[in-house]
DNA sequence: GAGTGGTCTAGACCACATT
DNA sequence: ATGTGGTCTAGACCACTCA
């Protein structure tokens, strides 16, 4: 049987087992690219190869001009489920999750708030006509004056022109209470979560280094009648967050809820 | 200002750019190597660097030797919540699923069942001591002979051993029916999503292309008593799957709903 | 056989953080 | 000042699929 791994492959298998074997520790250093060349016999191009296909696994990352770094990740937990519940009317709901961490973390947030046309996205989940406009609530959410997530809201302009939805701060009672008060509380919510790699937009508004996927988690919210009245977008780095949620179920099982 | 953006960053902009607006579908072909290497007036290594950003956004796939494609998805629906609460016994969940979706597609998949110490992961979930073992079912689903995801469940080998579970076939009363005929019911899950590059193990099992995420999608299923007692560890690439799921709440919120 | 992308060599100049 | 990685040139040979 030959053996004819590429040498960049063989860089690259090598190095992921010492860092999958705890050889090569979170934030240790890797060799140089210069000292690959020589334990490879390769030239810099080919050991770079190899580094680089490290990289778009998100495993490491370079530091440049210090070297390339064995990647450390600190998730945080993003919970859909307590973002829709949440009732406490005091704190945002980010920095109510991070309390529940108990880490002595800032949040912060950029509050935009825009007239804008629907997009293929919005248009199909509010059931929109061509002509309706939305007003949009786009918030980016930091900690220690790092991004960790963008969410944006979009529901009918009619709905809520000249509400608090549209003042670009963070709204005490929540968005959804408003929305209530106005006549459409939400009971009914739609998750999507789809799995990807950043646009670069995202990239750098999120200040994404190479090898992080998102996860884009669109909430459609609906009164009792199943009218939807919000779309809201959400940006999740993979590399800082885990989504949690929690489910039940009556036992034994009823006919009604077996069949749901 | 000077515009000192790198050749190879150009090149992937501007393709790019033209992906996004339609000139480029999914499914068309891309210039060769040789041709934009004219048009940039660049080596072929700058060329190939701006295809190989593309290539590791996903946006893009190199079929050799016929040149680069703009990628086409078909994602199909992945519902953690109808797994947990399926009851009909007679197809398996993910024959239901695509039966929703009302195409052909043909589903299939590979069981296989294992005796293995427990990793991190699961010792975690479930308490288990040292010395305790686990019984471990591995499947890979299929559709139409392409490969799916991955749904790998974790028992207390005590718990199993000598039952159904332990057959590496297709349950039809489903194996949450077998834990619940041994006495332990499962009524609570707790669902963590990760979004993450794959492994390169999980990229030949799931047959994956550079720039796929996939998420892990692990759920712990509890009884009454909250004694854990399965570990399922799904991973679904992100470039086959939306996730799915729906949350609704009493209105008004009662006390008890509001704090939860 | 022609043309594609995959792998690789052997050089070069640069920006930048640390020392 | 040194050494790091970032960008780039100009070649080469190969494996593979398609016509």
């Amino acid at each position: 049987m030959r053996t004819n791994t590429p040498i960049y492959q063989r860089v690259a298998d090598d190095l992921r087992a010492e860092i999958a074997d705890g050889t090569r520790p979170p934030g240790s250093q890797l060799p140089t690219e210069a000292e690959l060349q020589e334990k490879y016999g390769a030239t810099r191009y080919t050991v770079r190869q190899g580094l680089a296909a490290l990289v778009n696994e998100g495993l490491i990352v370079s530091r440049r001009p210090l070297g390339y770094f064995v990647r450390e990740i600190h998730p945080m937990i993003y919970r859909p489920q307590q973002e829709f519940r949440r009732k406490q009317p005091d704190l945002d709901l980010f920095a109510q999750l991070l309390a529940d961490e108990g880490n002595g973390r800032q949040p912060s947030q950029d509050i935009e708030v825009a007239i804008v046309q629907p997009n293929a996205t919005t248009r199909d989940r509010l059931k929109l006509n061509e002509s309706e406009l939305l007003a949009a609530r786009r918030r980016t959410r930091y900690i220690d004056g790092e991004p960790y997530n963008i969410n944006d809201s979009y529901v009918r302009l009619s709905f809520v022109q000249d509400s608090e939805f549209m003042s670009p701060v963070d709204v005490a009672r929540g968005t959804n209470q408003v929305l209530a008060d106005l006549g459409k509380p939400l009971v009914r919510a739609l998750d999507e979560i789809y799995v990807r790699m950043p646009k670069p937009e995202e990239v750098t508004r999120l200040k994404l280094g190479p090898g992080t996927p998102v996860a884009e988690h669109i909430v459609t919210t609906y009164t009792f009648d199943d009218e939807p009245v919000q779309v809201t977008i959400n940006i999740v780095p993979g590399d800082r967050h885990v989504i949690v949620f929690e489910r039940t179920r009556e036992w034994p099982p009823t006919e009604q809820g077996a069949s749901e």
